[in-house]
DNA sequence: AATGAATGAGCTTTCATTCAT
DNA sequence: CATGAATGAAAGCTCATTCAT
C-alpha cells in the first residue's frame, strides 16, 4: 500500500483496495486514462508511458489489460456498496426519507471523492465479459433493491406524496451519476454539494423540508 | 433522402440531416456501434460488416472514420439546438417556469427519440480535435446560456423559491442526459416521460404545481 | 492528336506518338507524375486528379496503370532510336568522331526536349515485366552496338588516342543521362548545351578539336 | 555493431554508422530494396520478409518507414561528405587539377563501394519532407561549393584551358553518379575505375596529362 | 466517354501479449 | 522486477480495377 493523499495529488482510488504499491500505481494511471479516453481509447503503452515504465512491466502486476479494468470495477463497486449501505445503516431515525437522503448524499460523496473511478464503472462495463460484469450488475441490483425498499417504506408511511416515487428515486440517482462530468476537485466543498443533492432528492420525492 | 420510419426499425437519426441514402445508412450503423461500444471501441470494419459492405466502400461516403463522428455530432447538435429553442419559443405564457418546463420536456423527447445519438454526442466529444469539437461546445454554451437566462428571469419573478435555482437547473438537465442509458423505445409513452421530467424539474426549482 | 507546343506549356511528349487526344492528355499527366515521384509513387487517382477527371475514366483510354508506363516507354524508346540513328546517318563525313559527336549531340537534345520522359525510361524499367521491358532493352542494346561500332571504327582509324575509347564512350553517354535531373527548359539554348556535350565527348575520346 | 565484411556478402553500408546490430540489418535490407525498387516500390513487409522477421518488429528499431530512409540518407551524405573532403585535403600538391582529380577519384570509390546507397541518396530525396531533405541538400551544396572553389582556383592558375571548366566539372560529377547503375562488385578493380574517371575528368577540363 | 460506388488486396502502423535476458 | 525485441492480429486507410448507370 502506497502513501496516499499527499497534498500534491487528489486521491484517485479508495485506500483499502488491497493492491500492492506498484499495482496501485498502475491502477491509478489506468483510472485517469480510462476515465478520459475510455478503455478502448487507452493502450497499455499509454498507461506505461504515464508511469515511465515499459509496457511489458505492466504484466508483472496484471495478467492483462482487461484485468486492470476488472480490478477497478471491483474496487469501485465494493467501495460504493459498502459506503452506501453503511450510510443508510447509520441513520438512526425511522424515516425512509432520512435514509434516502443519506443514500443520495453518500452517493454524491462517492462521485466526488472518486469521480474518475465512478465515470469508469458507470460507462465501461460493456467491455467486460458477461461473467466479469456480473459481479458489478449484482451489486447494482442490490443497491437498487435497497433504494426501492426504502421507497416502498416511505410510500407506506405517506412520506413521498408524489405520483411515482420510484421514478423520482431513479431521477435522483441519475442526476448524481452525471456529477463526475463537471465536478472539479477544487470547486467547492463536496459536503455542501452532498447536502444540496440531498435536498433536491427530497424535493423530487415531494418531501416537505423543515430546515 | 431515403424513406424513413418504417415500422420495422425505430428512427435513429433526424430525418433532415442532408445525407445521401448510402451515407445515411453508414451514419445509422455508426450510431448504433458508437453508442454501444464508443468511437474507439468501434472499427471501420465493424460498421461495414453491419451494413454488409466492404470497409473500403465507407470511404466512398466519408473521408475518414472521424468524419463520420463529426457528422453525427453536427446532426445531433443542430437538431438539439433547433428543437430546444423552438420549444422555448413556442411557449406563449410569460412564465419562466413554463418556458423551463418546455425546455426540459423537449430535452427528454430528444433523449428518447434519438437516444443513441444523444449518448454519442454526450460522451464522445473528446475524440474530436478541439477545432472540430468547438462547434458542439458552442451550441452547448448557447443552450446553457438560454437556460440560464430563463433561470434569471424566474428568479427575478420570484418563481423559483429555492436556494440555488441555477444549480437545480443543472441537476434537471443532468437527469435527462442519463435517460438514454436505460430508455427502451417500447417502454412506454415518451410523452408521459417528458411530462414527468417536466414535473420533476419544477419540483427541483421549487415551483408549486397546480395540476 | 492534340495541338502541341502552345507557348504556355513546354512539350512533354514527341508529337507523332499515335495517341488520341484524350489518351495523350493522360500520357502527359502520367509523364509529369512518373518523372517526379516514380511509377510506384504515383497513383492512378493522382493522374486523374491532375486532369480533373474521375480515375475510372482512365480505363477508357488505357487498360491498366502499367499500360500507361508501357506506352511511355515505347514512345520514348522509339523516338530515341529514330533520332539517334537519323542523327548518325545524316553525317556526311566518314569520320567516326564526327558520327559519335552527332550521336552525343542528338542524345543531349533528346534529354532536354523530353527531359521528363527520358527520366522515366531511364529509371522505371524495373517496373515492367521482363517481356514488356524486353522491347526497351533491345533498342538500348541496338544503340549501344551502334555506338560501339563507331568506336571500333574510330579506333581502327586512330581517331581516339585514349586508353579505352569504349569506356570513354560510356562515360559520355552517362553524363548525358543525368542532364534531366538539373535541366530547366528556360535555362539557356539547348543547342549550345548539345554543342558543349559534343565537345566534351570528343575530349573524353581524346579527339583533338579544330574549331 | 556487428561483424561486417564477411566474405559472403559485399559491404552495403559504411561501417561506422552508429546503428545497433539489428537496426543495421534493417538498414542493409532496406538499402537493397530501395536501390532496386525505390522507396515507394518497397513495402515494409518486403524488408521484413527479406530479414525473415515480422513486419511489426521493424518498429522496434525504427519509428517509421520514412525514418529508415532518413537514416540511410544521413549515413550516405555524412560518409560522402567526409570522404570527399578528406580526399581533397590529403592532396599535398598545390595544383587545383590534382585536387579535383582526387575529388573525382574518391567520388568513384564512394559510388562503387556503396553503389546501392549512392543510388538511393541520389534518387529518393523527393520522398523526404523538405525539412528532412534539407540536411542532404546542405551537404550537397557544400560539396558543390568545394568543387567550384577548386575550379575557380584552377581557372586562375590557367590549369583548365577549356571554354567552361565549371560546366565540365559538373559533367565529370554527373558521369560518376551513373556508375551504380551498371557497376558490378566483381567486375574489376575499383581502383582502376577511379583512376580512369580521374583521367577522364582531367580530359574534360582540358588538363594535359603526363603519365 | 464518363462517373460514383464497389471491392479484394494491400499499405503503414498500432495493438495486447510473450519471452529471453 | 524490469526490459527490449518479437509477434499475430487488427487497426485506419489507399490501391488498381470493375461495373452499372
Amino acid at each position: 500500500m502506497t502513501t496516499h493523499g499527499t497534498l500534491a495529488e487528489p486521491r484517485i482510488l479508495p485506500l483499502d483496495n488491497g493492491a500492492s504499491d506498484s499495482a496501485e500505481r498502475v491502477l491509478v494511471a489506468a483510472t485517469k486514462r480510462f476515465a478520459r479516453y475510455g478503455y478502448a481509447g487507452t493502450s497499455i503503452r499509454d498507461i506505461a508511458a504515464d508511469l515511465g515504465i515499459n509496457s511489458a512491466t505492466l504484466y508483472s502486476h496484471f495478467p492483462s489489460k482487461s484485468a486492470i479494468l476488472r480490478e477497478l470495477v471491483r474496487i469501485g463497486h465494493e467501495g460504493m456498496n459498502q459506503r452506501l449501505r453503511a450510510a443508510v445503516a447509520s441513520v438512526e431515525s425511522d424515516s425512509a426519507a432520512d435514509k434516502l437522503r443519506a443514500f443520495v448524499e453518500e452517493d454524491v460523496r462517492i462521485h466526488t471523492d472518486y469521480a474518475q473511478l465512478a465515470l469508469i464503472i458507470n460507462s465501461q462495463l460493456h467491455v467486460l465479459s458477461p461473467e466479469d460484469a456480473a459481479y458489478a450488475y449484482e451489486i447494482r441490483r442490490g443497491l437498487r433493491d435497497l433504494a426501492l425498499a426504502l421507497c416502498k417504506e416511505g410510500i407506506a408511511n405517506g412520506e413521498f406524496p408524489v405520483d411515482d416515487p420510484v421514478f423520482a428515486m431513479r431521477a435522483a440517482s441519475d442526476m448524481v451519476v452525471v456529477i463526475p462530468r463537471w465536478y472539479k476537485p477544487d470547486g467547492g466543498d463536496p459536503e455542501i454539494l452532498a447536502k444540496r443533492y440531498g435536498d433536491m432528492a427530497m424535493r423530487l420525492l415531494g418531501v416537505t423540508q423543515t430546515p
